[in-house]
DNA sequence: TCTGGGGTCCTAGGACCC
DNA sequence: TCTGGGGTCCTAGGACCC
């Protein structure tokens, strides 16, 4: 049977997130920040209708905001992941198998579901389906790969008259929507591939569907060959509807000020390594590889550049916090340089291995703390409970360097405390 | 003054082995 | 004049994604 995909994407997402808690909210121009309050993430189709560009510093278009009124939050991912769950949960009671790809997107497995019903009803009832549920607007994209799944969707978002919904299972269908879409809007096409694409007369989705496989595989990647063969319709990347585990987990923040002093930088450093230390264990995880990043800004011409990151192999695995700041202060000194503004910094976690599975030898079965399992358990569940409650104190309290978050709307769905009072 | 964070995959090149 | 060849593993860096 032909397999048959769907794209489900939420429009505007973290934008619209916080218009779900905020009626009062609902016609205003509305955008969201990165971390650190720095440029614009997200914006409500009122704020895109004000020609606010994604990715712009906020602080360029100061003047706008004041004279438009634009309503700006900082990024707040408690709330946003818990909406994603409740779209995605009901996602997997509308279809046989989804994958979530993002925190605002899936796709789901329509194969041998268009014998039973039309497949632009059935795009038609997710939609309505989410809306009511959850009070979130998506779009739906349906076609015979991923690819073009994304293409249906992404023309679903464009074009209002298609009521959010175009299924692209016919291929005469396919060839016109490519013939429209520049070749930059394809999937696995950035920005640098699209100026060499253009530089070679390819300009539309189109011009690169029509390339030969081979011949592109030879002057590109074995990944366009695959992005061509999907645009023809051909299906080379399955549903992965099992979670892998993860390959690597970071740590990075911008300052909310520039950090001088090597003690301050030591605490964000510490507690960046605390924070992917626990995501590391609620992975069942350990790692054997640690590294260490720091930086200056790169935007202001007066101040002198440095950047440098340095890692350590452990003598084996672990998913002990105390280990690993231990590894990370040590790499920190070896690439501190006094006399600099840092800007921001950054820890990773690398090369991991299944808890339990690590046979220690002879030697280092002495270094492995006894109770470094349970202790790091209590800490766990007790910061499960409240964030940050218990810390290690290279963690410190002073917290100089700690990121601005200036317009952060409530925990609505997440905090006991910040819950909506209905009066 | 102020410009995000967290990931994956592929490739090229060097080290090393027989 | 001629100075091996084939393979694996690892790492750094680039490109892409949301």
């Amino acid at each position: 049977m032909r397999p048959v995909f769907a794209l489900v994407d939420c429009n505007n997402f973290y934008a619209s997130c916080e218009k779900l808690f905020r009626p009062d909210l609902r016609h205003a121009p509305v955008v969201v920040l990165s971390n650190n309050d720095g440029c614009v993430v997200a914006r409500s189709k009122e704020a895109k209708a004000l020609g606010i560009k994604m990715g712009v510093p906020v602080h360029k278009i100061q003047e706008q905001i004041q004279q438009h009124g634009v309503q700006v939050f900082s990024s707040n991912y408690a709330l946003y992941g818990d909406i994603s769950n409740r779209v995605m949960q009901t996602l997997e009671a509308l279809a046989p198998a989804v994958e979530v790809y993002s925190i605002d997107e899936a796709f789901l497995d329509l194969t041998g579901v268009a014998n039973a019903v039309d497949l632009t009803e059935f795009g038609l009832q997710v939609r309505a389906t989410i809306q009511q549920h959850i009070g979130m607007t998506v779009c739906v994209g349906i076609a015979p790969s991923k690819t073009l799944a994304k293409l249906a969707n992404h023309a679903a978002k464009q074009y209002p008259a298609t009521r959010g919904v175009v299924d692209l299972t016919d291929p005469i269908r396919q060839k016109k929507l490519l013939s429209l879409m520049p070749v930059s809007e394809v999937w696995g096409v950035g920005r640098k591939l699209s100026e060499r694409l253009n530089a070679m007369g390819i300009t539309t989705a189109l011009d690169l569907a029509s390339q030969n496989p081979k011949d592109i595989r030879q002057k590109f990647s074995v990944v366009l060959e695959r992005t061509v063969r999907e645009l023809n319709g051909e299906s080379c990347l399955a549903l992965e509807d099992i979670i892998p585990t993860k390959q690597q987990i970071l740590c990075s923040r911008s300052f909310g000020q520039r950090v001088t002093r090597y003690a301050d930088m030591h605490e964000a450093i510490s507690s960046y390594v605390a924070r992917a230390a626990e995501k590391l264990r609620h992975e069942q995880q350990q790692c054997q590889l640690i590294s260490v990043y720091i930086r200056t800004g790169l935007f202001n011409p007066n101040d002198p550049r440095y950047s440098n990151s340095a890692s350590l192999r452990l003598d084996y695995p672990t998913d002990d916090t105390r280990v690993l700041l231990n590894a990370a202060g040590r790499l920190l000194q070896a690439i501190w340089k006094d006399g600099y503004r840092y800007a921001k910094a950054g820890i990773t976690l690398s090369d991991f291995y299944d808890r339990g599975v690590v046979q220690p030898d002879l030697f280092t079965q002495q270094v492995i703390s006894p109770n470094s399992a349970r202790l790091m358990q209590v800490v766990d569940r007790i910061n499960q409970q409240q964030r940050g409650k218990v810390f290690f104190a290279s963690q410190g309290t002073g917290k100089a360097w700690a990121m601005n978050r200036n317009h952060l709307s409530p925990g609505y769905t997440t905090s006991w405390t910040q819950l909506r009072v209905v009066q």
